[in-house]
DNA sequence: GCCCCGCCTGATACCGGTATCAGAGTCATG
DNA sequence: CATGACTCTGATACCGGTATCAGGCGGGGC
């Protein structure tokens, strides 16, 4: 109906000839460029409309060089906090009229090289990239895309390797503040509910050190911030309290239920993720122990669920919408001319204390005990 | 460093000159068609990899005419189920070698339209669809695409006034069967926490017909389920126990705060989202209530926090990444050359009963009331 | 009355691939 | 030795836009 042959749709020289004008003229007009006169333009217009032309995006680009596409590299979309970091990405391209095509890794950094790969395929204008990449040997494909002109803003995970604009949060205070506060409430047991893929649990700090600088940025940046809070408060480190590993929930629930097995057990979990979270609330109904009377709970990631349980948890709340709308914000500009920064773009994390953290067991009572 | 000009990368031209060859012998190597001589193709090969050549994926679609991308518009990428949804589109989609663009509506019907025409600009081979169209007026943008040659296929939510193939769940029989499931704990009022977007709540049961055939598909059907089992069970309906409205947390908390004050309360309350769950928790805490003791819940869309609540929650699962990948697979079979089905491919949800369903209060002890 | 200038339009090269097709070269055969 | 068949390569048109540039036409100045 709306075209002549019932497929793919008029080009401008079919409008053109429609108009009876020249292809320039309809391309002129239709473009938005150049001068037409108005009688040249409504016809134009109203053979355009009569038709339904809709012009080729890729014909554009191949001409003009630029996509208005923007490519986003995350490790999951069906992860909550990516899908909500998608989502500021998305809102404030579309606002600027930008289209993104998003691409998961899920941790795998082969996948992320394909990933750059199809990105710079596709000629997307700029990268989004929520990099597993870490050290020099790891970021040749984030280089390419530089090589190549196109920029890159690192988003949630810093590049240690490379000189980026990086929009992130400032996890190791994050997880010392949290850690600061089970401290304050009496905590010398602290479980930490951790992530980094290795093989063996490693078994001292320098080893657990070396596998952080090895893995994810945001791992190890937490994993400072729960030593930072233990030293300052002079309380001796120790290996069987941490975690290593996928944080699968089932992986948590064996965890943690171990560390809820040792004889002298933790009294406080803190979780660095999600998963850790839930993982830890079975591991306490498996062990037949409530929170926060036998143990205390605090988690990354806050969420509309956090906030009904009974009690309530205390969680580490990330801006993730704004996370991903700064990401592109800060692409967006140096597409359209600004010199890039090169800086972290450190974003504010509340700790929301609720009902989930209180002195450990067998604390004598006082109301109210100073900070 | 891997190109001569430090921008946007070599071309099969500059690959040819490279090696020494016509530019079509590059073309037949790189693009793997047609026949270059062993010789001829290792020399290409080494000049392509010498100068980091990727092909531009733009100007091939220009000339073969695909994209071997796929356009999908959803609700809102942030959404929880949608994310997961995207997951198994995405994740089938990369193993067929298709990418992905996403675009959010947030239930707009304008956004949607708008969303359709970028796709269609950027010439995306196929859409995947969760449309708030039904009617016959609300359809063009589609139709569009159709005209154009383009597929469509649905997810989530069916068009009544479009034949066309949609991957779903049952949501008239998924929401029955779940309060069938209360109706036999003993349960005879019953709130249902819905979401058309109405101006007035409807205040008879044809009103609420009316509002549902003009608004989104699911809450439709999950309001005809709710209705049947009413119906069945010879419950008379009650204009009172049903919110509409957006679900927004704030919403449902004032709203069944009402339903918990009326002078015959509800006795249990179905929500068709996850916001109404969590929304109708924070409205009996409001209400010194518990559950499943004063008022029994049930709810849609499984999740990890679910089974972890105290008690835990009985809830619909709906098989959110195999929605997803099975859109993309009916989809892409469609571009493979398959003949669309057009018919409705109805996935299958599950009742997931955990302990937040329990007799009224006031019923009298019995062990294992008989079904 | 003539010339020059500026306004407006359309012809055309280009972006980087694909695909067709002509023709150069090789070899076997009559 | 000429011819035909076949193999392999490169020239070129095309996809649908953008952007440059030449030229037609009308009006104003001298």
């Amino acid at each position: 109906m709306a075209t002549e042959r019932g497929q793919a749709g008029p080009t401008i020289s079919e409008v053109a000839a429609e108009a009876g004008v020249g292809r320039a003229t309809a391309a002129r007009t239709l473009g938005g460029y150049g001068y037409v006169s108005p009688e040249l333009r409504a016809r134009v217009l109203a053979a355009a409309e009569k038709l339904g032309y809709r012009a080729n995006a890729l014909a554009r680009s191949m001409s003009t060089g630029v996509s208005h596409t923007l490519g986003v590299i995350v490790a999951d979309i069906g992860n909550p906090f990516f899908a909500g970091l998608l989502r500021g990405v998305s809102d404030t391209s579309r606002a600027r009229g930008f289209d993104v095509i998003v691409l998961s890794t899920y941790e795998n950094l082969q996948e992320e090289v394909a990933a750059a790969n199809v990105l710079i395929d596709k000629r997307v204008d700029g990268f989004i990239v929520a990099s597993a990449a870490l050290q020099r040997g790891q970021v040749a494909h984030l280089k390419a895309a530089l090589d190549r002109g196109i920029p890159v803003v690192l988003v949630d995970r810093a590049v240690t390797a490379l000189d980026l604009d990086a929009v992130v949060i400032d996890n190791r205070d994050a997880a010392r503040e949290a850690v600061e506060m089970l401290i304050a409430a009496g905590h010398r047991r602290i479980g930490f509910v951790w992530g980094p893929p290795v093989a063996e649990p490693p078994a001292t700090r320098r080893e657990l050190l070396a596998a952080a600088s090895r893995n994810l940025w945001t791992d190890g940046e937490r994993l400072r911030g729960y030593l930072d809070a233990l030293d300052d408060a002079h309380i001796p480190f120790d290996p069987e309290l941490v975690m290593a590993g996928p944080k699968t929930e089932e992986r948590v629930v064996r965890e943690v239920g171990r560390m809820l097995a040792l004889p002298d057990r933790v009294t406080a979990v803190f979780c660095t993720e999600t998963d850790g979270m839930t993982g830890s609330l079975r591991a306490l109904r498996a062990a037949g122990l409530s929170y926060p009377h036998d143990v205390s709970l605090v988690g990354f990631d806050d969420n509309a669920w956090a906030a009904v349980m009974e009690p309530p948890l205390t969680m580490i709340a990330q801006p993730v919408h704004q996370l991903g709308a700064k990401a592109a914000e800060v692409l967006l500009d140096i597409l359209g001319g600004a010199e890039p920064a090169r800086e972290m773009h450190t974003l504010r994390s509340r700790l929301i204390r609720r009902a989930s953290v209180a002195p450990p067991p067998g604390t004598p009572r006082v109301s109210g005990s100073s900070t």
